[in-house]
Parts: structure tokens; sequence; C-alpha cells
DNA sequence: ACACGTAGAGAACTGGT
DNA sequence: ACCAGCACTCTACGTGT
């Protein structure tokens, strides 16, 4: 009864404490903070991300600055012997290319740099060389990672899944793969549920359904390999927290200040009582906040949340009757 | 207009075999 | 691997204020 979905809309209960201080612990490692108020909305609820690069303002989900830049080193290091492991210099090193990048291109051209025509005798020292190259490259195993790797950069370009969220989809299909997950499934089904699971793990809104539809897969065996892998890899994906949409939602609506408050604080008490667990956390948010306009004077339609929201009536209607009940408030 | 309730469909999970 | 049962959400419609 306490989960019965692993969508994405789903909150598991006894996560949502965890998660909570997973999410406070990487703000303070990645320093995401406040900055100036949205060019967009005037809304001051600005918010950089470091760890994505980007600046986004959390009313109305305008990214304000993509482009943002880390100067610094993508590794840490504690002390010098670690810092002489890490550091490193050559070319970058991907996780999405099968062999991290540090491949050597042989062309199929008989040319040399500036097409000449080659010699018979470097012709044929060419062909050696080609043929060597390709077995050491893509024999068996290595085959199979290219492949799922090419799916996954396929898929992750339609689904405008920026490129620290696909080396982690790549990361995740290295790990099941090395740990025998593969026998028995399809290459293109493990590729599409580490690029979901990537996805869920940055917190990207992408649903079972937008990643189904750019794989080959179905989407019933996307979510079950999706469960599969997260199982064996013990991969951590924290449930969505409701109050994330609240935000978003209290600006579309332009409710005041304190309904906003007063929601993310029904969504905090109510949670604790493991309500939130197997509900929509959209739905949820959006109830909490007709409540919220209820009990702050500042009243909204059903109708008007959830249309911003993208729920309908009835689950506001059914969640914020279960929260008002609750709280103890009388509505 | 708005709020509320309900029925039936549909999708998805758990647990059993 | 399939099936039954089930909580949840959605659509649709009727009723009450």
């Amino acid at each position: 009864m306490v989960e019965h979905r692993a969508d994405e809309t789903l909150v598991r209960e006894g996560e949502v404490e965890d998660h909570r201080e997973r999410i406070q612990k990487e703000d303070e490692l990645t320093g995401e903070d406040e900055v100036e108020d949205c060019p967009e909305c005037g809304g001051s609820h600005l918010v950089s991300d470091s760890r994505r690069g980007e600046v986004v303002c959390e009313d109305c989900g305008l990214v304000v600055d993509d482009v943002q830049v880390d100067r610094g080193p993508d590794w840490r290091a504690f002390d010098s012997a670690e810092r002489d492991q890490k550091s490193r210099v050559g070319g970058p090193v991907t996780e999405t290319m099968h062999d991290r990048g540090l491949s050597t291109e042989i062309d199929w051209r008989d040319r040399d740099a500036s097409g000449q025509a080659l010699s018979s005798e470097k012709r044929s020292q060419m062909k050696r060389l080609r043929k060597w190259h390709k077995r050491s490259q893509a024999k068996g195993k290595e085959r199979r990672l290219r492949h799922a790797l090419g799916e996954i950069e396929r898929m992750s370009s339609a689904l405008n899944v920026p490129d620290n969220t696909q080396e982690i989809a790549a990361v995740i299909f290295r790990k099941a793969h090395g740990e025998g997950l593969l026998p028995g499934r399809s290459v293109e089904g493990v590729a599409a549920a580490s690029l979901y699971a990537a996805a869920r793990q940055e917190n990207l809104p992408r649903s079972l359904d937008d990643v189904a539809d750019v794989s080959r897969v179905s989407r019933q065996e996307l979510a079950r390999t999706y469960r599969y892998i997260v199982r064996e890899l013990s991969l951590e994906i924290g449930p969505t927290n409701p109050a994330k949409f609240v935000p978003q939602i209290a600006s579309e609506l332009g409710v005041s200040d304190e309904v906003e408050y007063r929601a993310v604080e029904i969504i905090e008490d109510t949670s604790e009582m493991g309500l939130t667990s197997g509900k929509s956390p959209k739905g949820y948010a959006a109830a909490a906040i007709y409540l919220a306009s209820i009990l702050a004077n500042d009243k909204r339609t059903q109708n008007a949340v959830a249309e911003v929201a993208e729920v309908t009536e009835v689950t506001i209607r059914n969640r914020y009757q279960e929260q008002a009940e609750a709280i103890g408030a009388a509505v």
C-alpha cells in the first residue's frame, strides 16, 4: 500500500526525510544560493545551480543563464596524493564515448593529410592498422557499449537533455554493464532506463512517457528495466518533493506570499504524517495551495489552481480534504 | 459560477502463483 | 512471466449553493 508506483509522479514514504537531508547536503556542497531578481517575472526566486551550470527562476522556470562556466576543476582533492591521482592533462575524457574519448581515428580513405593518394606500400600498411585498430576497439562488450552510448546520445538530443545528465546516464549504463545486468535484456532498454534514471537523479522533468517515446522499446519494458536497474545498482533516486512545485504554481496564480508560505507549511506538516505516499506530488502541491488560499483569505477557485498545476479539480478536491482534515482545519 | 460527489475507464504497482 | 487486486487520476455528468 505504501508505494505502488515507481513512476516519476510518486512520492515514497520514508524517503522524503532522507531526501531532504541529502538535498541540503548537496546544496551546501554546490553552493546553491539566491541571486538577484528574475528579468522575466521580477520574482525573487532566482536560484543558481552550479552543479547544473544554470541560473533558474523558480517562479516562472526561466533559465536566466545556462552557460555558467564552472572554472574550478571537476574533481576535488583533499591531499596532494589525491591531487596527483586525479589531476590530468589531455583531451576531455567523456563518459559518452565507449572508450571515454581516448580513441584514435584512422580514416578509411587512402589519402594522407594533404589529400594525396598513398603509395601502395603505405596503403597496405594502413589496411593492417585499420584491421587491428578495429579489433582492439570493438569486440563484443565494447561494441555493445558503443551501441548503447549512441542510443543514449540520440535520445538525449531528442529530449533536450543536457550533456552532464547524459554523462550520468552513460555512467549508469556502464555500471549496469559492469554488474552483468545486460544478459536477458535489450541494450536499448537498459540504455533508455539509464537515461531516465539519470534524468530522475538530476531532477529533470522527463517522464517515462517522454523517454519511451524516443526510445526503441515500449514504455512497459522501459519501466520494468528502470525498476530493475535501480534495484540492482541501489541507485538513490529521490522522491519528488511536492513543495518543489509550490513556487511555480503560486507565482503563476499570483497569490500572496502568505499563501505560498502556508502551502509549503501544509505540505511539510501533512507529509510527516505520510499523506503524500503514493500521491502525485504536483496534485498534492496544487491542493495545498488551494487550501492555503482559503486559509489566507486570498481564495482561488479549484478550477484556476487545477489549470496552472495541470491536474484535475477532482484530484485537488480529494487531496485538499485529506490535508484539511490532517491539519485540523475547518473548511 | 463554483463546489462537491460519484461512476467508469485506464494505467501501474504489489504480491501470488 | 502472467494474472488478480487495488490505490490513484482522469473524464464526464449530475446536484447543490
